[in-house]
RNA sequence: GGGCGCUUAGCUCAGCUGGUUAGAGCAGCUCGCUUACAACGAGCAGGUCGGGGGUUCGAGUCCCUCAGCGCCCACCA
């Protein structure tokens, strides 16, 4: 950390006749392209480098206000890291990969892929997206997803360059790169390696329109309407029937078991015993287990492989059979009564019935299994009509159904307290954030499922080999890591021939390509180059910083923490930074599927990014935020005013804009203002240390409006003249507005460089962050001067408003009375304040028995002052 | 069901480890073209800090409780 003993070097002014915002957005952008500013040395030593793991956005989303908000409350970081001296690692990816990509490549072009059809070199898609999707081979769908991906990553620069991020656009990433299919591949192979990924048959989560396995971080809990059937199970003795409630009548062929609580006296005395399902006559145990409910429905419940996930653990850990219905494209399968699977009494009577379900879609089948049910008296009653959670996948529009499937698996649940013990290392702003990622941890119900059967995506990089009879060996063909990225598509296994491929005694490749977050968990490692260039890693990670929105911290946040673990047993980075919601003007959350996303364009063109980026950054971390264009109106004028203000004060009348004497002694007026400006220093910096910026603004900010309404009025008259006071006035002047520019550069870096500019060469962000060492400290100045003087003059002002008279009205005479020690601040102040009150008598009145100053302004005559 | 956050002027928000008459901006009202700024400036008015209880000499600021809103998590038949 280094710290400046002195303000920068000035050189001599140079101001515009006009001041204005316009332009200074295209000037600077190129001025800062050209000259590297935001480059990141690759030669400092760790110590030295703050390095950010920024968030890579979804390239294939929409470009909204989040996007501007979320970023520049990064950047105001990397700012001002960058004016401490630190070289400030701030990459840029997009994150293309995944099934936000592909379902935009299938709307935006009208296709689908279909991994059975080979790859036409030729296609090109259709001008207009057809009714009926085009399918089209796996091979052409991922081109045409890294040609989308390319268009809409341009626009999304676009912006980035617009709200001025300060990223290095040289370390610029996609997910979807072969350099980080490479980080992403490798990662994979080393955690088979070390045996922290495992592939394993089970029920798995499943999403019947996208067809593909979904990981218990991709769930969505939603209200739906669903309604209890009571439906009478005959016991096996012929002892009567036992009713029980599900909201699944469908499943009543997949049913293995009924299930109660160990405790229910109701039902213990059929533990043990069975019963047989109606329509299907399959006979099933009644079986006892603390997760059953005697409050739920009945208080005894049908296990279905598989209903839920309860029913997941039921089936577990009663060690039950499977008997799957549904097929992974949500329809009713074939099966076949009376064998093993299926073990009915009537396999005629149930496989009759099982014909009416076959094909149908879960709805259909319900729909019809309800109606058989009736039919033959076995339903009790009406259904009760409920509402109820069911799972969803979050991106889906069904029900999640679970279907057992063979995944790649990466074993998280050993690490749970290892994980929470890294969750309480990480610095959490803010943090209360802290107890989203523990009830996360908490909450783990399996390992992280990372295979997903889909196109667009790292393909897990490795290959099966195959019998004499064409079945699949259990121990993978592995690549050389040195051969990564691969494709196990199209690339073959060492030692085999492509026309190996799917023929017994072959090969087959792994179909299969990966979660998402599985590559996306690895940016630290993806942007500082983890693989092809370990020196720049090393000076980089762990990261000092992870930015990003509180609705994934259980998946991006948990999950790199988990691969940091597990490669590199450490944390990814010491702070994490949790920023909030935009919430439209009513409060409510901008979203996509709420339409009411804002695009940020039209915001910037009418505001400007410094207007923007005020409103955004006077916003604290993880405080869900109201687009307020009022806020982005303050920031402008904001945004204005220094440019004015810089420009007065810079404007030396009789001087001729020469540099101000850094030696000329204080006034105690100046002194004042300077050690209050040193106090806003201090505050600043050390809100910035706590992640504070909304604080750290706030004060800058109140301290440039008492600087410009009453520290410069107080000295516009001596600064311009030629007597005593003039040099240590501008010297006050030059230093304030040097410091100040500083203090605002982070958040206003538009309106702060073109101001610097005029007396400055070189970029203000490349400058340091002031210190209070600049600040000469005046023996004797009082910090309470500035403030008695601005109340006197306030008091003043008070009187001509009141007499309606304007501010440039003489006053013949003021009587200030006050305690001693105040009215000694206000003499010090005597000659500043009659020229900034056209004053022409100030008389101090020492009163011990008030604790404030009270003034009495006595106006001159209207006509004397000339100004009526 | 468990947890977290929020509830302060009409609006959007500050109020750090409890301590002078609760702050800011916007909106409102009243003035003023003052030679940096009328896309401006000066000034005024406006809250007793969601309800209740408690600790304390003293609470918006700590504790308990209730309510509303938002969010996170959860094995929801």
């Amino acid at each position: 950390m280094q710290s400046l003993d002195h303000a920068p070097a000035s050189r001599p002014i140079a101001l515009p006749d006009k001041v204005a915002l316009e332009g200074l957005e295209e000037k600077w952008i190129a001025y800062w392209d050209e000259n590297a500013t935001h480059h990141f040395d690759r030669t400092a030593e760790r110590e030295d480098v703050y390095s950010i793991d920024t968030p890579p956005p979804t390239v294939s989303g929409s470009l909204h206000v989040g996007h501007v908000f979320n970023f520049t409350q990064i950047d105001v970081l990397a700012r001002y890291w960058r004016m401490r001296g630190k070289a400030v690692f701030f990459p840029i990816g997009w994150d293309d990969n995944g099934l936000p990509t592909e379902r935009r490549v299938q709307n935006f072009f009208g296709v689908r892929c279909d991994p059975s059809l080979p790859y036409d070199p030729g296609f090109s898609p259709p001008a207009t997206p057809p009714e009926r999707p085009v399918s089209i081979s796996r091979r052409n769908f991922v081109e045409l997803c890294g040609q989308l991906t390319e268009s809409d990553e341009e626009s999304f620069e676009d912006l980035f360059r617009r709200i001025a991020l300060s990223v290095d656009w040289s370390l610029k990433y996609t997910t979807i790169s072969p350099e980080a299919q490479r980080v992403s591949q490798r990662g994979f192979l080393r955690m088979l390696e070390a045996g922290h990924a495992y592939r394993h048959e089970a029920p798995t989560l499943w999403d019947v329109d996208y067809s593909s396995a979904i990981a218990q971080a991709e769930l969505e809990d939603r209200e739906i309407a669903g309604a209890y059937h009571r439906l009478q199970f005959p016991r096996a003795d012929g002892a009567g029937v036992v009713e029980i409630e599900t909201t699944r009548p469908e499943l009543l062929p997949s049913c293995v078991a009924l299930v109660a609580h160990p405790d229910d006296a109701r039902y213990q005395p059929l533990f043990g015993t069975n019963v047989r399902t109606p329509l299907f006559d399959v006979e099933v145990p009644v079986l006892a287990h603390e997760l059953a409910d005697p409050e739920k429905g009945s208080g005894i419940a049908m296990i279905c492989t598989f209903g839920d996930l309860t029913d997941v653990i039921w089936w577990r850990e009663l060690s039950l059979p499977v008997r799957t219905v549904i097929g992974r494209n949500g329809r009713f399968e074939t099966v076949n009564f009376g064998d093993s699977a299926f073990p009915s009494a009537s396999p005629e009577k149930a496989t009759e019935a099982y014909a009416e379900l076959e094909g149908k879609t879960v709805r259909q089948a319900q729909r019809r299994i309800i109606e058989l049910l009736s039919e033959s008296g076995l339903i009790v009653g009406e259904p009760r009509p409920i509402m109820h959670a069911v799972k969803f996948y979050e991106r889906g529009e069904r029900p999640l159904e679970i279907v057992s499937s063979s995944q790649w698996y990466v074993r998280t649940m050993p690490l749970r307290d290892e994980l929470l013990a890294a969750g309480r290392e990480l610095k959490w702003h803010p943090a209360f954030m802290r107890a989203r990622f523990e009830s996360w941890v908490e909450g783990l119900n399996g390992d992280w499922n990372i295979s997903r059967q889909r196109y667009f995506g790292v393909p897990f990089p490795l290959w099966y080999p195959l019998d004499e009879n064409g079945d699949i060996g259990l121990v993978p063909i592995l690549p050389e890591e040195s051969s990564l990225p691969i494709d196990p598509s199209s690339d073959v296994p060492g030692g085999y021939e492509e026309s190996q491929r799917n023929q017994p005694g072959g090969f087959v490749g792994d179909p299969d390509v990966m979660d998402t977050w599985a590559t996306s968990s690895l940016t630290p490692e993806i942007a500082g180059r983890y693989v092809d260039d370990p020196r720049l890693f090393a000076r980089i990670f762990p990261m000092d910083l992870r930015p990003q929105a509180h609705e994934i911290i259980r998946t991006w946040l948990f999950s790199t923490v988990v691969r940091a673990k597990l490669a590199h047993d450490s944390l990814p980075w010491t702070n994490a930074a949790i920023s909030g919601w935009i919430l439209d003007p009513d409060g409510k959350k901008m979203s996509k599927s709420k339409g009411n996303l804002v695009v940020p364009n039209d915001l910037l063109d009418k505001y400007g990014t410094d207007a923007v980026r005020y409103w955004a950054t006077s916003a604290r971390l993880g405080v869900d935020t109201v687009l307020d264009e009022q806020q982005m109106s303050i920031g402008r004028r904001l945004a204005i005013k220094l440019l004015n203000a810089t420009k007065f004060a810079l404007s030396r009348v009789g001087d001729g804009g020469e540099e101000s004497d850094n030696a000329a002694e204080l006034a105690p007026l100046d002194a004042s203002m300077l050690a209050c400006l040193a106090e806003v220093v201090e505050v600043a910096t050390s809100a910035f240390a706590d992640y504070e910026h909304a604080r750290a603004l706030d004060r800058i900010e109140a301290f440039f409006w008492t600087f410009c309404d009453d520290y410069v009025e107080l000295v516009k008259t001596r600064a311009y003249g030629t007597g005593d006071g003039a040099a240590s006035a501008r010297r006050a002047l030059d230093l304030a507005l040097s410091v100040q520019l500083r203090l605002f550069a982070p958040y206003l870096p538009f309106a702060a460089e073109e101001t610097w500019s005029w007396w400055h060469d070189g970029s203000i962000h490349a400058t340091s962050w002031p210190s209070t060492s600049e600040i000469p400290e005046q023996s004797g100045s009082s910090i309470e001067l500035l403030d008695a003087a601005a109340t006197v003059l306030g008091e003043v002002r008070h009187a001509k408003t009141i007499a309606k008279v304007s501010m440039r009205a003489k006053v013949a005479r003021v009587l200030v009375r006050g305690p001693n020690s105040m009215l000694e601040l206000v003499a010090q102040a005597h000659g500043d304040l009659c020229d900034a009150g056209s004053i022409e008598e100030l008389e101090l009145i020492a009163d011990d028995t008030i604790e404030k100053l009270a003034v009495e302004a006595e106006l001159a005559p209207i006509d004397d002052a000339g100004a009526k």
